[in-house]
DNA sequence: TAGTGGTCTAGACCACTCA
DNA sequence: GAGTGGTCTAGACCACTAT
């Protein structure tokens, strides 16, 4: 008998869960009652439910079973890539200047960011991504030289700092941030559109243990969608 | 013996990635060896790296064994809640309004992202979301009534549509996208701020099998922003 | 306190894919 | 073809929590 898989017993119980069969917040068979149904071991089912769980549509406590759940946090998954990379999957030309590169002290909301000590210098580097030649992001970053003293000896000519950093700072923790801004007239002028657009803008810091790496703002050209699947 | 865990273990290759004993896109030990050294089953390593790939910072090959991700596309994460918790999440008081209420044939934008025939009425929804009696959201919305007929019959007033919609549909597919866009005149009355402020705004459409449910345009007011961790 | 999910084990077979 | 990860099983014990 070929056993049946902990994926097709997920899909089909998420079948159930769509049809009603059980109620919103209702209480599901318990994993030895389903294993017997769907004639396989309870680690099988288990493991479904479990995912299902993770999935935001089932609730699961010791004791109290498992449950529909009544509100369905779906959440919405981004990748957060590297910029090259956002643009060569659209199908475009990528490039990247430096406008601005200086190791200075940096205003005080950067200096709490990156949990710098007063009057300590930082890299600030700001960038323009392409497509195309178009304006595609414009990019805003502090570096802290005492985590990445490294960087000042990176070229990044061929990569930009956004990729260096990717490729060479090792796993992190970190927060984004998106909203909306209107354009300043500096920022306006970098991505060659007019004052006030309403654009997008992404801001990232970036930690390593407790040691803060970096602090991003992106914002990129007007147009730009961030899309997902539920 | 105390058994060890798969999240210790997880926790552990996460710190020894971190660590940089593996190199960026290297080969890590396979399971059976891991197993020997964490002195555990191998089912419990298999469960710890299946984990850590689904994170993204490994990339598991049969016979190709597994490697440490070069790039690691680490993804954000966000909860697409209901309006009113986001508002009670963040202490205030929530309260909404219908401003605009109508069974009309849409535009022929709207009409093929519901996907409904030519001269097909919809139900459009306008309203105002508040936190402690300032906008908080305007939400534009429109129902595709052969999915959802009970709607029309639905009050309104204590749940809105966004909750009711939630709560009474069964769990359904969707996607979800976040863009910038500056205030028309009549958002930026409704949100009481002015004409072209930048708006952070999400689209979101929302389908039962293959049938439309729903598409809505939210409109937040300016300041709000989408936050998460890496 | 009893019932439910959470997890570990030891062993087995399978599926994929690299060489 | 051989080696790696993918998954299922049957049984066991544990941890939480509702009653």
């Amino acid at each position: 008998m070929t056993p049946i898989s902990y994926q097709k017993i997920r899909t089909h119980i998420f079948g159930r869960i769509q049809s009603g069969e059980w109620e919103l917040g209702g209480l599901i068979p318990g994993e030895i009652a389903l294993a017997k149904e769907y004639g396989c071991a309870r680690t099988t089912v288990n493991r479904a439910l479990q995912a299902l769980a993770d999935e935001g549509l089932l609730i699961r406590k010791r004791k109290g079973g498992t449950r529909v759940c009544q509100t369905p946090l779906r959440h919405a998954k981004f990748q957060i890539q590297i910029i090259r990379k956002q643009v060569v999957a659209s199908g475009r030309a990528y490039g990247h200047h430096i406008l601005h590169r200086s190791v200075t002290v940096p205003g005080p909301d950067i200096q709490e960011r990156l949990n710098l000590k007063a009057k300590h210098k930082a890299l600030h580097l700001q960038t323009l991504h392409t497509a195309n030649t178009e304006p595609f992001a414009f990019e805003d970053r502090w570096v802290n030289l005492e985590a990445i003293p490294d960087i000042l000896n990176a070229p990044l000519t061929d990569q930009s700092a956004n990729e260096w950093l990717v490729k060479t700072v090792p796993f992190s923790r970190g927060t984004v941030e998106f909203c909306a801004e209107n354009a300043s007239e500096e920022i306006a002028n970098h991505l060659r559109t007019s004052i006030n657009t309403a654009l997008f803008v992404l801001k990232r810091a970036t930690w390593i243990d407790a040691k803060s790496i970096t602090s991003v703002r992106l914002f990129y050209a007007p147009g730009y969608t961030l899309s997902s699947e539920l």
